[in-house]
DNA sequence: AACATATGGAGCC
DNA sequence: TGGCTCCCCTATGT
């Protein structure tokens, strides 16, 4: 519901500011206080830099007659002038190294450090406390002109398919309370999450570690892991639908694999390293997959910028790979439209996404080539006309192209919204809610904090991409971590979280349940299953390398099925 | 409680 | 092009 959480948005906002001021206070306390060692988390070593100051902004001054202070040129330059030499003592800021200024947390609200660019909309001149794009969510939009290209073309696309796109939005519930507990069994952080096409409550996990998880959410205890499918990174899962007991999935080790849900005998499709591993420049890893369920055929790209196409039934590789992005670099991700599967999305580290004909490809063949600030996470289609393109980019921007017939030079919209990269975090992607008829709900995780009660939370945004808009911010109290990878249902108002090596289910909250909010001293429950705690069955520790480039080309893929009971046992953390 | 560490991309030379 | 360093609202284990 876009209203009660709207509400709930301005409040929160309105503690912020509140705790801004508190925690400006504090800091002027403590520095009266002067040289207490406050230095929270070590790493940089001057902790404290004497420093002569010549002007008289600082408030806190204290007078010393530091004989090395004498000498520095701040001194000679007052003129000579004999006195009290006005020393400070200050922080040094961890991200700038200068003085006068801290950066970093002050309780549950990030200071940013005034010398960088805005951390959320990128622009110098403020910091993300001041962004405009952060104390008014629904402004974070940089509007484009609608562009009605009067084409042909156009008019066709205008009459014939924008009738498809339903102008009505549909009922949006947004599951926003914790259904079922915190499900531990991954040992990495969750890299990908797929719902099950066509049986209830079976959700499928992949890790960074390659362990495929598929499980039922509504009975916990029934819950299979794959820990041999893959040997590094689950990038990418995919089912067969024209048999859903198939599962296709994409690994950094280089290989497809399909894998029989119901024998758990897997079987390789595609392996890009068949020599095995012999460094870095030439080890291929995939990261797009998709698949044409018309021509049973399957799309791979590598990262060095190549596509290959895949007959699902014989295995065999079709034409030579084709060089779809900048040579060398990494594609993201691949998209096949759902109304024209022959047309594909792509997605790179080269800061283009383009559409391609998989009809008629070659290296200069494409239909589009969408410039990008930066590294582009992802590119859908929307899930039902196909006719729109959203993509994520590491510029922090949420990019929206409204007609993919009509001019693709500038994206319809640009929202800005805090996703950035970083290197320990699965990259964030915006994802279409397929159950909108209207193509305009996305939603994907926040990288930056915002102060809820006292904590620092991370909320799973819900985006209404026609305007920029946040519809909701889904969130709980005891979700510390980031949420990067999040699916919606395709049928049901259930959302799925992947937030480090945790997994959550989110349904709508019981509407008969009223504000009374009765949740706030209930405690997620945690489910650790077997093999949750990183340990070894002989107690000792697992020192296996997190290097994801080891060998794994000559691994056997042989399914390994392992069953797992779940032990539920309270948490009780305690939060301020 | 203070560490170590996994790790990708940008930007420099 | 390649090799190096920095980035600096991570999460977790020791």
């Amino acid at each position: 519901m876009a209203a009660p959480a709207r509400a709930r948005f301005v409040h929160n906002r309105s503690r912020r500011r509140a705790d801004e001021d508190d925690s400006d206070d504090e800091d002027q306390r403590r520095q009266d206080a002067s040289s207490s060692s406050s230095d929270d988390d070590g790493g940089e070593e001057e902790e404290e830099e004497m420093e002569v100051e010549g002007s008289d902004e600082e408030e806190e001054e204290a007078v010393a007659d530091e004989p090395a202070a004498r000498e520095s040129p701040a001194a000679a330059g007052r003129g000579g002038r004999k006195g009290p030499i006005t020393i400070s003592l200050k922080k040094v800021c961890k991200v700038c190294k200068k003085t006068g200024h801290e950066a970093g947390f002050k309780g549950a609200v990030y200071i940013d450090c005034p010398m960088k660019p805005c951390f959320l909309c990128k622009m110098p001149g403020h910091t993300t406390l001041t962004c405009p794009h952060r104390v008014a969510m629904e402004h974070g939009v940089i509007p484009a002109p609608r562009r009605n290209t009067n084409t042909s073309l156009d008019y066709v696309f205008q009459s014939q398919v924008k009738g498809k796109i339903s102008m009505v939005k549909p009922r949006f519930l947004v599951p926003n309370q914790l259904e079922c507990g915190n499900i531990k069994f991954h040992q990495r952080r969750v890299t990908c999450l797929e719902f099950h096409p066509t049986r209830n409550n079976v959700l499928l996990s992949g890790d960074k570690k390659g362990l495929l998880g598929i499980w039922d959410y509504v009975k916990l205890h029934e819950k299979i892991t794959y820990d041999s499918v893959h040997s590094c990174i689950l990038n990418s899962m995919k089912f067969d639908t024209a048999n859903d007991g198939v599962l296709y999935t994409a690994s950094s080790d280089g290989t497809i694999s399909s894998t029989d849900l119901d024998t758990g005998i897997g079987a390789p499709l595609l392996n890009l390293n068949p020599d095995g591993w012999s460094g870095p420049s030439t080890w291929r890893m995939i990261y797009g997959m998709d698949l044409n369920t018309e021509k049973g055929l399957l799309l791979v790209a590598d990262s060095f910028g190549f596509l290959y196409l895949l007959d699902r039934r014989s295995k065999e590789r079709i034409g030579q790979p084709i060089l779809i992005h900048k040579k060398g670099s990494k594609v993201t991700g691949l998209h096949c439209n759902p109304a024209q599967p022959e047309v594909l999305l792509s997605s790179g580290n080269d800061h283009f996404a383009r559409i391609w004909d998989t009809r008629k490809l070659d290296p200069k063949s494409a239909l589009a080539s969408l410039a990008h600030g930066r590294v582009v996470n992802s590119g859908y289609f929307s899930p039902r006309s196909g006719n729109k393109i959203m993509t994520t980019c590491q510029d922090n921007r949420i990019r929206v192209w409204d007609y993919i017939f009509g001019n693709l030079e500038s994206p319809s919209r640009e929202i800005v919204h805090s996703h950035d990269f970083n290197r320990h975090l699965t990259p964030f992607k915006a994802e279409w809610d397929p159950k909108d008829y209207s193509e305009t709900v996305a939603v994907i995780g926040r990288y930056i904090s915002e102060n809820y009660n006292g904590v620092a939370l991370h909320p799973i945004d819900f985006i209404d991409t026609s305007t920029g808009k946040l519809l909701a911010e889904v969130m709980d109290p005891d979700i510390t971590t980031i949420s990067p990878v999040n699916k919606l249902h395709p049928q049901d108002d259930i959302l799925a979280t992947g937030s480090s090596r945790s997994i959550f289910i989110w349904k709508p909250k019981n509407d008969v349940d009223d504000p009374t909010e009765e949740r706030t001293s209930q405690k997620v429950k945690e489910y650790v299953y077997g093999s949750g705690s990183r340990k070894k069955p002989n107690g000792k520790h697992d020192n296996s390398s997190d290097d994801d480039s080891d060998g794994g080309g000559g691994k056997s893929k042989k399914a390994k099925k392992t069953r797992f009971t779940h032990t539920a046992k309270g948490k009780g953390k305690s939060k301020a």
